[in-house]
DNA sequence: GAACTTCGTCCTGTAGAAAGAAAAAGATCG
DNA sequence: CGATCTTTTTCTTTCTACAGGACGAAGTTC
């Protein structure tokens, strides 16, 4: 068996990746009518792919009338790795070339432990899913953390919700470790991704992915790539604000959108709901033990608490202020909704699309969905894998 | 001579003209240190170039210590037309291929006398500079029109503030009676693209220009390239919500950043401001003839008359909010203030740095220049000949 | 089993590009 | 002023890549 030595060699070999990853197998008759090629050129390239490990045999497939033709597919030994660094919590999935997820764990993990602690476990867990067999080798690494990245460098810069890590060489360090191609950005961004790869956001170009948890953060597709802005931090909306006399936020300014309806924001208006005795539901909960947190509000507005869900529309409310504002100037072709208090569902939903339609620009909502994330929990780690395998599919 | 007959004919040719244009004439040995190509290559693209007649040879350089290199340059007779409809006026320039400006002119009209009289208009006044022999034949025009465009179908979609125009084929109608390439955008994207070209924004990559006018709209440069958004309607900040209580809006919503500060929320106030006697300046300007409008308020503010001062203070905050929101999310490398209010100068200038400056995330404005528009009136039709240029001079 | 369709492979002609040689034009220096 | 060296241009040769076609292999249909 030929041995994945790299890249592809040119830009039709990288467009036959993609289409093979985004496609999955098919017959090299069917490709050729998808690629504007010659037959023979078409073949020659096939040709080169196999001989450099990245795609294979596999089989005959049905006829079309005539002589079956050979089905080609991406090497069955590909391997991708997806890391989703959150603020509590890692995800670490790994996938074949097709970015099928083939195994995923979760773990609950303070990011404020600092990068060493936080990476050691990952990779951990990456050797827990070696162990199981998933995988010899891996042939790149994509990894989404919780704060503002500088692509470039593959280092976060000043985030400020993961003291330690400015500037840490998280891709370096990973790269080293694993032997292969690491990438790092945004983990809202890599949302983004996922979205546009497996999720509602299919063969969308302009896409927004708006992520509600500990914070809030807004991930772009332009044209169907990362939107990054100058300095990589776009779509940090977290702290627009949106009442001028509004609660005190810990970046310093007052009114921000987190402050509202940020975790922690919405941990202290559930723990205050519940002493008020405003809302039974959370009373209970908070009598139980530990102290209330966005989840409980969750499941209280789930169940019916009146409260729960008012703070759950309040916060609808804001994010969609916020919003509207952001779709009269971006005009996206789809909003997502994504991030642990998605989780709120319809309320939340029907909320912010009630606010984003009556204010935003007519023609920038007209044929604009909002829409709650497919994906869920493996939207992270799907667009990691995204985002590394367009760079390792690419030629260089 | 050979005639204009073309286009280029591949990437390379496309590539040598942006740098002719953007460079100006320089010698075939100079060219061949800027671009990647072997030196027969670039000689046979060229010589081309130069039967196509879209390049011309230009005597010889200077000598670099041997023999001396033939230089060329775009052809003399080409001519590139920029149209920019504003509100209430016309501007028309004619540039060779650098895009530098040989004649402009510019009249009072319109934009709701329809779309017949005001092309007419715009077609008379090329007609005159014609006339003064500044071209022979046009090798194509960039329009831009005050409202959201279908820059596919080049139409207007739903303008505002352009009754009539709605769906009126401009690009079809005027490429018919000049039997050349014509492109259609707005006008904010084309005044954006012009300050790329030759003002503030040259080499950077992503880029907001804000218009303060009649409305208050904000072109949008991605990597140098103009972000229409899923409609076309990308930019169209002037109905984001300030104030929840604020005036009414003709769009049918409350609290909208025009309602506060475009052309006609200005003349308004300078009304009040006069009748009130608030401000001497704008009571004396009232008496002595017709209604006060935004042109009289920077006047006013001019001249030391502190209640205009005031009016343009407020209005800049209420921009400088607004933007605050913008460029958290879009994290620019620039933006440029421009519009007839930006004659308003540093003043307002300095309001909207302020309360960016203090509202933004510190990442998104630690590199941020904020900066007015260098080129004033010219940056509308410059821009709109770069947008065809960019047309024209592509590989089909 | 004959005729037709589709697919894979091989071969050849052509176009395009790279590399080099030679010529042209100019600079430098004695 | 002439010899020599540089730089640029032009011309020629060589090489590669690709398109297109021919042909055999494999399948289907009747």
């Amino acid at each position: 068996m030929a041995q994945l030595t790299g890249r592809p060699e040119n830009a039709h070999q990288a467009r036959l990746l993609c289409l093979l990853r985004d496609g999955g197998r098919r017959s090299r008759a069917e490709l050729g009518d998808v690629v504007h090629l010659s037959r023979s050129k078409l073949f020659l390239e096939l040709d080169r792919l196999v001989a450099l490990g990245l795609v294979e045999q596999a089989g005959l497939a049905a006829s079309r009338g005539g002589r079956r033709s050979g089905i080609v597919r991406l090497s069955g030994q590909l391997r991708f790795a997806g890391v989703d660094i959150g603020a509590t919590s890692i995800d670490v999935a790994v996938t074949n070339g097709e970015l099928e997820i083939l195994g995923h764990v979760s773990a609950p993990c303070d990011v404020r432990e600092g990068p060493t602690v936080v990476l050691d476990r990952a990779l951990d867990m990456l050797d827990k899913l070696r162990s199981e067999g998933l995988f010899r080798e891996i042939h790149g690494v994509g990894i989404g953390v919780p704060g503002p990245v500088s692509f470039r460098d593959g280092v976060p810069v000043v985030p400020p919700i993961m003291p330690g890590w400015d500037r840490f060489p998280v891709r370096e360090v990973v790269g080293q470790r694993l032997g292969c191609p690491v990438l790092v950005d945004n983990d809202v961004n890599i949302m983004a991704l996922g979205e546009l790869h497996a999720g509602s956001a299919r063969s969308i170009d302009d896409v927004l992915l708006v992520k509600i948890g500990t914070g809030i953060g807004c991930g772009i597709l332009v044209k169907g790539e990362i939107y990054r802005g100058m300095s990589g931090s776009a779509g940090d909306i977290g702290h627009v604000r949106v009442d001028d006399d509004g609660p005190e936020c810990a970046c310093g300014n007052v009114g921000c959108l987190e402050a509202y309806f940020g975790g922690a924001a919405l941990a202290r208006d559930a723990m205050a709901a519940a002493r008020s005795g405003r809302s039974p539901y959370l009373a209970d909960r908070l009598d139980q033990g530990a102290a209330l947190t966005a989840a409980d509000v969750a499941a209280a507005a789930a169940a019916g608490d009146a409260a729960a869900a008012q703070m759950v529309r309040e916060g609808g409310r804001r994010v969609g202020q916020v919003l509207a504002g952001i779709i009269s100037f971006f005009n996206p072709g789809l909003v997502v909704i994504a991030g642990g208090v998605a989780r709120l569902g319809h309320t939340l939903l029907a909320e912010v699309r009630s606010v984003v339609y009556q204010r935003s620009a007519p023609l920038a909502t007209e044929n604009l969905p909002i829409v709650l994330s497919e994906l869920g929990d493996t939207a992270g780690v799907i667009g990691a894998t995204r985002l590394i395998s367009d760079h390792v599919f690419s030629a260089s």
